[in-house]
DNA sequence: AAGTGGTCTAGACCACAAG
DNA sequence: TTGTGGTCTAGACCACTTT
């Protein structure tokens, strides 16, 4: 078909244009089914791949998302929030609230997958920690589901020598956790950096996170130092972008 | 054509499949060009749309990205490192190296489009700013380019009543910037909020930030505070995820 | 049972990049 | 000029959800 007049734009982004004002135009709100791939062919007089391809870029962008044999529907954003920095009194800032809404509390955690090995240290950690490569490490990983739905995955890496004998080998890693038994083993942690990062996510993160097409994940690299800087934990945790909004407050 | 065996997985997906473990074994590098539509037709037996879909899987997944014309290649990831806390020493720290890799320094930044205006304040910035909506507010926007390459988007919003007749509503703000700018009227920064999310890119974005398929955005809500909780100024980032690493320190 | 999205085929024309 | 990816058509069968 000889496009008929002056389009410079595909048929197909044109159509998904359409639809992403009508959705920021309030025509369909969160939850809403959107038209499908038959209406869009009858509307728009195209074929069944293009009007695909129309509904493809909103899932790709995040906007909505499919249900196999049910319709495409518009996303909805309400993440939690996660502070970086607790310690530091919300009160004493409370003027500036926050930009995105985050409805939080009044939903269940559950912690999920747990995983407790002794392995040598993979060459990225064993740098970080500023161990020898291959020294043994004590790797902890666990899934977060919230309401029903993965929200994160966290690994963590302790030094083997540090951590030998002590609870943070158990699964159960006693009142306080692994910073508190880390505190009775003379290496409290004083500090820490995170390091933030986003991309799409692996086909494995986005099975165990649950995760729709158009939705990227959020990585943080936590590292937690003892006194004289000495690193004694890595934490690399990846977080469904969707669930999430980071916070981190600090002075001047 | 019946599907022969076993195969309860999409072609295209298995496909991808292989491509990308070809990817993480190094068999491809960086910059390498991957099999194209007619190689993967051939070699696969299967339909060019099938083949396409396949290479559109890592496209998405931002393991590669295609030039019209020449291919579909695999790209590389060399984040700048953005330190979000600058008053701690870093070398206090540096016993523990970061986890990503971070070639900075060396590469140049020009800062672009920029634009000061004064508008009526956005509902959402006139909360987190307590002032009235619609009150006057001085809009600061530009684009950082690094090397060429457009790297993050940003705006920034100050009361217009504090600001006004100040080198704020300058292009050029002076030395020290807009925050000694803020000092000299009584309203310095002292303290900092953060809020970090991620999403896949608006068109706009995208385009103003030449970001290729599969690259999320990294969005930055800093809200910057004086003496006694009062916000001063909201600046939103607007991050290409692929060319950036956030770092966050702090003390327990 | 009817409608939906998911996958797949076998063609086609185009704009663009490289040799 | 040749090959590449980008767009598009007009069919098809399937698994799934909803009625």
């Amino acid at each position: 078909m000889a496009t008929t007049g002056g389009d410079r734009q595909p048929k197909y982004q044109r159509i998904a244009n359409t639809l992403r004002e009508a959705i920021q135009a309030g025509e369909y709100v969160p939850g809403d089914r959107l038209p499908g791939e038959n209406d869009l062919m009858a509307t728009h007089g195209v074929a069944r791949m293009t009007a695909r391809q129309a509904l493809g870029v909103l899932q790709n962008e995040g906007i909505a998302e499919s249900r196999k044999g049910a319709g495409v529907f518009v996303r909805a954003f309400r993440p939690l929030r996660r502070r970086g920095i607790q310690r530091l009194s919300r009160e004493q800032w409370g003027a500036g609230r926050s930009i995105w809404s985050a409805d939080i509390e009044d939903r269940t955690l559950v912690v999920d997958q747990v995983a407790v090995t002794e392995e040598p240290a993979p060459e990225r950690i064993a740098r970080v920690l500023d161990i020898a490569p291959d020294d043994a490490v004590c790797v902890r990983s666990r899934r977060f589901v919230l309401d029903g739905k993965p929200v994160l995955l966290a690994t963590s890496y302790l030094p083997a020598s540090l951590v030998a004998g002590s609870a943070i080998t158990q699964e159960d890693t006693g009142p306080g956790g692994t910073y508190a038994r880390l505190g009775e083993l003379g290496a409290k942690p004083v500090h820490f950096r995170e390091e933030v990062r986003s991309r799409m996510p692996s086909q494995d993160e986005a099975n165990r996170l649950s995760l729709s097409m158009g939705t990227p994940v959020i990585l943080i690299c936590r590292t937690a130092f003892a006194d004289e800087g000495r690193p004694v934990e890595v934490n690399e945790m990846t977080l469904d972008s969707a669930s999430y909004v980071l916070e981190y407050d600090f002075d001047a």
